[in-house]
DNA sequence: CGCGTTTGACCAGCGC
DNA sequence: GCGCTGGTCAAACGCG
């Protein structure tokens, strides 16, 4: 209560002392009365602002009586120097008619007062909406250029590469669909009525998307060949090598006879790294077990897993322990789901997506971008851009470090690892920031320090790597980047954005896409 | 009986 | 060419 107190407090203050901040007035709320009785205590005396503070718990009682009182006063305190009571005494009915009628009037005029001091105050704000719109009609202009330039770009550069125009044409309308914020009618087909978990998925789909769309460029400067890839079935299954593993009978088949002995084909992974007691995380998608290995340099075996939602699904994961604390978990997912995933792995999988998309969209340049002084900025202190070549690895791995303290860094380390030829002149430069910004759904919260040592909800744990990446400064300006631009985006017929239960409406995608492989959770 | 896990075998890439 | 390693397969097995 007393805080309470003390905050309007201040607001009044502020309100008043300083001749009246355009700002409070756009609040609204029950704010504005007390701030109207602020602006008519300016005219007066410090005594009646006091006076109007003390009796700001009744703000109706006292908003008419302040006004009338603060009136009296200064126009009979020169007449009755004794009379702080003098303005009361005008509700008194002895008062004569001329004296209550220019009593009357005189409330009158300091209302018109206020009204025109709330017409400028209108007025003004209607200026700064306008200038507001201004800059995001300027935002939108340039996100459209960027797209523009971007699509041109990477259209100019698969000529060059001569590739097969399925795949290439289907990734084009991905990264279309990516940088487009508007629905997607092309994705929305398959299902007219799009529930709002399905459009968290589209929206997922189109972030994969785009880590696909960078892999695949990625992967091809990789070995220097074209894909043979054949996207055939409807640009679904166009994952189904995402694992990397022209070895698999199985997925060659799904790939067709075109499958020949090539160099691999790997894209990036999304790791995280977890303290969990369970021995297998849970992160909203379901998993088959197929394999165990040792590992070399590790006493813990390495387990493989596969996506089992959906047939065929090529999604795979690794989970390892660490050999050096086997507290922790190693989570290592590759591959982009072919069917819809539920929320909760939607949720986590935009936000690990965001990261290595946020991570892929630095390699465009060269090797050197990959340091710490090339490509992450000085205000990312948690990055750790230790380029570790790993020959096991011929493809960049996106680390989440979730087991460092919170404290310090909810994601201390947050590293790639290069391949070892990694020169990655993507087309998609950078990722479009509408959907790095995807993972707000969750409170920005930073997690309890002690969270992240413990087994907890998976929930938390989504939110913790969303508080993580959102930390990022970068990441926190495309997050804002995103909420203009959900905010901009066309609104379901209620007129509503439908901001609250995480599915900007109109953002692209389809459930029937590959989705980024790229959930978490503990048990 | 169906489904998931276990586990040994197999295959391919890579380094020496 | 050989061995090592990672990744996958598939039969055997267990469980509900």
């Amino acid at each position: 209560m007393e805080n309470q107190d003390r905050r309007e407090f201040t607001f009044l203050g502020s309100g008043g002392g300083g001749g009246g901040n355009n700002n409070d007035f756009l609040r609204g709320g029950p704010h504005n009365k007390p701030m109207m009785i602020k602006e008519v205590d300016f005219f007066s005396n410090s005594t009646s602002e006091r006076s109007a503070r003390n009796n700001n718990k009744k703000p109706h009682d006292h908003d008419d009586e302040t006004a009338v009182k603060d009136i009296g006063s200064s126009t009979h305190q020169v007449s009755d120097p004794a009379g702080v009571n003098t303005g009361l005494n005008l509700h008194t009915p002895s008062s004569g008619m001329l004296k209550s009628a220019y009593d009357q009037e005189k409330p009158n005029i300091e209302l018109i007062k206020l009204r025109g001091e709330l017409d400028r105050l209108h007025d003004e704000n209607g200026k700064l909406r306008g200038m507001l719109d201004q800059i995001t009609k300027n935002y939108s202009e340039l996100q459209g250029q960027l797209l523009m330039a971007m699509q041109k770009q990477a259209q100019e550069y698969h000529q060059g590469q001569k590739v097969e125009p399925n795949g290439m044409s289907s990734q084009r309308i991905s990264a279309q669909q990516i940088m487009d914020t508007r629905p997607s009618t092309a994705l929305d087909v398959n299902d007219p009525s799009v529930s709002d978990d399905n459009k968290t998925q589209e929206l997922s789909v189109s972030l994969s998307n785009t880590m696909e769309v960078m892999s695949k460029e990625r992967d091809r400067h990789m070995i220097k060949v074209p894909r043979k890839q054949t996207c055939t079935e409807d640009g679904l299954d166009q994952s189904s090598q995402s694992w990397g593993s022209p070895k698999s009978p199985k997925l060659d088949e799904a790939k067709g006879e075109e499958q020949a002995p090539e160099v691999p084909f790997r894209k990036a992974r999304v790791s995280v790294r977890a303290r969990s007691d369970a021995p297998l995380i849970s992160d909203g998608c379901q998993w088959r077990k197929y394999g165990q290995k040792m590992a070399k340099g590790n006493p813990c075996p390495r387990a493989y897993y596969r996506c089992t939602m959906a047939v065929g699904c090529p999604v795979r994961k690794q989970v390892q322990r660490c050999a050096e604390d086997k507290t922790i978990l190693t989570t290592t997912y590759e591959g982009n789901h072919n069917h819809p995933l539920p929320p909760a792995a939607t949720a986590m999988a935009n936000t690990t997506s965001a990261a290595a998309a946020m991570l892929l969209s630095g390699s465009t340049t060269s090797k050197e971008a990959l340091t710490s002084s090339g490509f992450f900025p000085s205000s990312m202190p948690y990055v750790s851009t230790m380029a570790t070549l790993s020959a096991s690895a011929p493809f960049p791995t996106i680390t989440l470090d979730l087991t460092q303290s919170p404290s310090c860094n909810p994601m201390q380390l947050l590293h790639r690892i290069p391949s070892p030829s990694a020169t990655f002149p993507l087309p998609l430069h950078g990722v479009p920031p509408q959907l790095l910004g995807h993972p707000m759904y969750f409170p920005p919260k930073l997690p309890a320090p002690q969270v992240l040592g413990q087994r907890h909800s998976h929930t938390s744990m989504v939110e913790t790597v969303t508080a993580a990446i959102a930390s990022d400064p970068n990441f926190t300006t495309a997050l804002a980047a995103a909420i203009s631009t959900i905010m901009r985006a066309p609104r379901s017929n209620d007129g509503s954005t439908n901001p609250t239960n995480g599915v900007p409406a109109g953002l692209p995608g389809s459930p029937q896409l590959p989705q980024s492989c790229t959930t978490f959770s503990t048990n």
